[in-house]
RNA sequence: GGCUUUGUAGUUCAACGGAUAGAAUAGACGUUUCCUAAACGUUAGAUCCGGGUUCGAUUCCCGGCGAAGCCA
């Protein structure tokens, strides 16, 4: 049952009846805290047209709902403002049809009859295999994952993808620094077993390594009087990384095979630290196998005159219909751009998932990339072209300002795990009640780490996903406020008042029948019918956030019924049956949607 | 230089064009014979500047100023 639709419905028939005319569409909103009802209808629009004032309009609108709908029980009117309270009877229904629903906050199957695409590919990661996973990182995954979760609750199917940097420059910095660095003249070199580290972390040492070397290199050079630019090109470590990087292109199988030995130590530290951040893929893709991709297109493209040949041979579009600019898709050399291995891999996902609709989690920095891809696409009149979509997000700063690899100022994403989950450790410690003495080591273990995940993962995606945000360390693992670990508290109360009522033999399978509501119930029922709407929003937003908002609000108000309420102690049956059949659906829903957060709840902490 | 994004309490974040701009945190003050006080309540505090559009603008448009990114 739509209630919302219902009220949206008897407006309509209440503005035809009393006025004869009919608008096109009604909306609501949710009263504000400080007056008295759940649904305010805005009338002011209806001044010009009906020629009299905002209020008496209210007036005569909320009278005629109360005669004649079977809604509403109250209303009052500021201004152009109708607030309506529902009645009783109205609420309980909502909450006996969400109690009752076993699929409610999962939207039904997109099929082939919707108009709606169905099926849905969610690019995310996008790591390199030259150093570990960072702060941005962890942005980026919990974003890609949470709305992989929030788009298969809206009924699409989805293919969770990654696709891999592991070839390129960068690579190689960290391939020769080990040659030079991390071995000794046998060839033999440290492995993340003889040094103990994680092997992400083992090559990234190597990077830092080069980058530490080659600083030096060109300091030298400047030293002499070289110019800047110069020095360095003519590094000895770029010329030799260069040269490194040939060889592998040529397949130079001792490059080769240093490449891969290196490669799966990252990929070894790579699937440790998803598994711990809850993080999986349904498919790799590898810039190794696809980087040579998209000549053909560009071929296809030249055929069709989509793009151009410049005199020295180089191939250009020219998106300026579009408000973008001319763009190189073929070197002059015939080697390919960033642009052109996109639109081959663009292609290729396509052939082998059919998805009609793809979306990139990508930083904002490469905005203008994707607006050149997709135009591409669309002048190219490829099928899907319409549904691209570049998830794009802003940038992680810490409070001491941008992180940047080179002066060390990143935060391990690793690192940044293990002390979220001290820190919920420390807080459990020190809270005052917390009995987690029927804990095992094990049970803790897995508590703290649920806790501290959550504090992470609720903190980056609370924020709006398009704004740069501050990452304060010390704000990220707090537990009080509008936090992971509030929320995850509230349910884990909610199931202990469940466990002691169901002790107690108290029934809870169904509502009492000649129950009233308090304000607060009302409240908690209005925004428990309101979830499948904020997860269709979601959705369609591709906004974790709203959905990261409305958990802490469901909480929020649970808190307060919880602190004005009683429960196991109310005398009256009906009303505490009531209370628990809430309080029940209230966890629930706080688990699903902490769910498509990627965030445990735990029953008890 | 061109294009894009962004500017809200001390701080971190909210607000389909709607009411007295909400939260959280930090500050001040309270609430536990009672279901988990990791909770709840009271209090103080903000829309970068200037125009425009209208019943109404944090939101939309134009012009500044500040921050960030991309493209040469």
């Amino acid at each position: 049952m739509d209630i919302q639709a219902d009220l949206k419905g008897a407006i309509q028939r209440a503005i035809h009846a009393l006025y004869g005319v009919s608008p096109d569409e009604v909306t609501l909103q949710p009263t504000k805290k400080e007056f008295e009802g759940l649904y305010t209808f805005v009338t002011f629009p209806l001044t010009k047209p009906l020629r009299k004032s905002p209020a008496d309009i209210g007036q005569a609108i909320g009278q005629y709902l109360i005669d004649h709908s079977g809604l509403v029980s109250r209303f009052n009117v500021v201004q152009g403002f109708l607030n309506l309270s529902l009645t009783d009877a109205i609420w309980l229904g909502v909450l006996e049809a969400i109690h009752t629903d076993p699929s409610f906050g999962t939207l039904p199957a997109k099929n082939q009859e919707h108009a709606k695409p169905e099926s849905v590919m969610v690019e995310f990661s996008s790591p390199n295999t030259n150093k570990p996973l960072h702060l941005g990182h962890l942005r980026n995954n919990f974003l890609g994952d949470s709305v992989s979760r929030i788009l298969k609750a809206n009924g699409y199917d989805v293919v969770k993808t990654c696709l891999v940097n592991d070839r390129g420059i960068h690579i190689c910095k960290s391939m020769l620094a080990y040659q030079r660095f991390g071995t000794d003249a046998s060839g033999r070199g440290e492995t993340p077993e003889s040094t103990g580290m994680k092997g992400d972390h083992l090559v990234g040492k190597y990077y830092v390594l080069f980058d530490k070397a080659y600083k030096a290199e060109i300091a030298e050079l400047l030293a002499i009087g070289m110019a800047p630019e110069d020095a360095e090109k003519k590094a000895p470590l770029m010329q030799a990384v260069q040269q490194m990087l040939r060889q592998w292109e040529q397949g130079d199988p001792e490059i080769v095979s240093l490449w891969q030995t290196m490669n799966s130590w990252v990929y070894a530290g790579f699937a440790e630290t998803y598994r711990s951040i809850g993080v999986s893929f349904d498919k790799t893709y590898y810039e190794s196998n696809t980087y040579l991709l998209g000549k053909d297109v560009i071929e296809e493209g030249l055929a069709a005159g989509v793009f151009y040949r410049k005199p020295d041979n180089s191939i250009w579009i020219d998106l300026t219909e579009e408000g973008l600019d001319h763009k190189l898709v073929l070197r002059a050399d015939g080697t390919s751009v960033y642009i052109t291995q996109d639109l081959g891999t663009t292609d290729l996902k396509v052939n082998d998932f059919q998805n009609n609709r793809l979306i990139w989690v990508v930083g904002n920095e490469q905005d203008y990339h994707f607006a050149v891809l997709f135009a591409i696409m669309r002048r190219l009149g490829r099928p899907y072209a319409n549904g691209l979509y570049h998830l794009s997000y802003g940038m992680v700063d810490l409070p001491s300002g941008k992180m940047k690899s080179r002066e060390g100022t990143v935060v391990d994403a690793d690192d940044l795990v293990q002390e979220v989950i001290d820190a919920a450790a420390q807080a459990a410690d020190e809270a005052v009640k917390g009995d987690l003495n029927d804990f095992s080591a094990e049970g803790k273990a897995d508590l703290f780490r649920m806790i501290g995940l959550g504090a992470l993962k609720y903190f980056l995606l609370k924020v709006d996903a398009q704004k740069r945000m501050t990452f304060n360390p010390a704000d990220s693992v707090d537990v009080h406020g509008h936090t992971g670990p509030y929320i995850q508290y509230t349910h884990a109360r909610i199931r202990s008042v469940l466990r002691k009522a169901a002790a107690q033999q108290l029934a809870f399978d169904t509502i009492g029948t000649a129950t009233t509501l308090d304000d607060i119930e009302q409240q908690l029922i209005f925004l428990l019918n309101t979830y499948p709407q904020r997860v269709q929003e979601a959705g369609a937003d591709l906004a974790p956030s709203y959905i990261a908002q409305y958990a802490y609000e469901l909480a929020k108000t649970y808190n307060q019924l919880f602190d004005r309420l009683s429960i196991l102690k109310e005398t009256d049956a009906d009303k505490q049956q009531t209370r628990l059949v809430l309080s029940k659906v209230v966890a629930e829903t706080i688990q699903q949607a902490m769910g498509l957060l990627g965030v445990d709840v735990p029953e008890k902490m």
